[in-house]
DNA sequence: ACAAAAGTGTTAATTCTACACCCATGA
DNA sequence: TCATGGGTGTAGAATTAACACTTTTGT
């Protein structure tokens, strides 16, 4: 069964962007590379594909394992194949992204890999392509955050349309009118007003919001004019 | 140096998704599959990535021997990596779409490997998971058609703007009013109008325009609302 | 002159943008 | 009452959508 083709096989891994979200800004975890080749080298989180899982199930492995962070939004972002990527093999490479509260995460978990945030501004020189896909994957979170309300996974449960705008700030890296922004989300109709307000923040308080669970899947027109 | 990582390797393919452009419609190139399993069932066309090439250089090379296809326009769709997707064997596949002007190309060469073209709404059963491939193919190719203008690959070199709006309205399947379609391409700036006319399709005859070259890869803003 | 396709104009509706303004409340 | 974010209103610009109108030219 395993050799019923008469082809080559190869190394399959994927490759994941974890883009962590603190004080109204972008971070991106990376860890020094455990191995050699480039052991030591700043790295995105990955992994070996195996038998018995997909890519997506790989994915969530390597955040499992490698940061210890589950339950965590993931995207594809595309393959990356060049022949000499990988200095010491051959490797497909498939990258995802990932989206994530760092404030909800183990500090020490990641510590214990010696892994850190790198603002996205800031980023260190990386092993292999690690940097191109960093960028395309940059590229596809903006894209997807234009089709649907990404935000679910930067927040808690309940959250204020200002820190909402604030993940989407961070997320286009450029400031978004309040008054328009807010007239914008609420039209779409995928958001909850609850009763109940935020007053650590202000003297009067924001209502509170909830994502529309019905509303999960639908894909919507242009969140945020991209010129 | 190919044992270096202790991990599994697996079979790699590309997998097409062809669309042809005749008469207004896009149309899909499928042919029955040469080899078991599923021999003889409608397939889109694949094959498995060898060594010595990157993806793209594996869909390019697919698009050639199994169809004669040369210099097509190519876009990766995505992943497709289910366990049993394939049922000889785990197979990693990676989808492309490929963008064809049926009346340039070759029937004969088609007709040798037994392919043919079906419409889009009425597609037959399909091998595998390609229908889920298709239809991905399918929303891939609408979104990239709103960021760029496509249609070079579908169109002469020289085209009026009533073909380019033929092709928009295949790739989205719904009818674009004329008027409001040209003040909008037109006002993107990547369309060069020439002082010769079509005068095939009218007496009045048609102005023919060609892509500016130096805008190539602009990523414009949202060509055709999605609603 | 007229049929038929090419191309332009016009208007109303909607959406964007940039602000100004009002509101609620703890100190 | 006043400072401070939270929230609303509005006017002008830009874009979209629908449809009427003018232009050109072979017959």
């Amino acid at each position: 069964m395993e050799q019923f083709y008469q082809h080559p096989q190869h190394y399959v891994a994927v490759d994941c962007v974890i883009f962590g979200y603190m004080d109204g800004e972008l971070k991106l975890l990376l860890y020094p590379r455990a191995f050699t080749p480039h052991k030591g080298e700043w790295s995105l989180m990955g992994g070996f594909l195996q038998q018995g899982e997909d890519l997506d199930d790989a994915a969530k492995r390597v955040l499992s394992i490698r940061a210890g962070l589950e339950d965590i939004y993931l995207e594809e972002v595309g393959c990356f194949s060049a022949i000499n990527r990988d200095s010491a093999s051959r490797v497909v490479s498939v990258a995802y992204y990932a989206l994530v509260d760092i404030e909800k995460q183990d500090v020490n978990k990641l510590q214990a890999h010696g892994s850190e945030w790198w603002s996205i501004d800031e980023l260190p020189e990386m092993v292999f392509d690690h940097r191109d896909i960093v960028e395309k994957a940059m590229y596809t979170l903006q894209t997807r955050a234009n089709e649907k309300l990404l935000g679910k996974e930067l927040l808690p449960e309940l959250f204020t349309l200002l820190q909402l705008r604030n993940v989407y700030e961070a997320i286009f890296r450029r400031p978004l009118e309040l008054a328009n922004f807010r007239k914008k989300i609420l039209s779409l109709d995928v958001l909850e007003r609850q009763d109940i307000k935020n007053k650590t923040e202000s003297r009067k308080g924001a209502y509170y919001y909830t994502f529309k669970q019905e509303e999960e899947g639908r894909i919507l027109d242009r969140i945020v004019k991209t010129t």
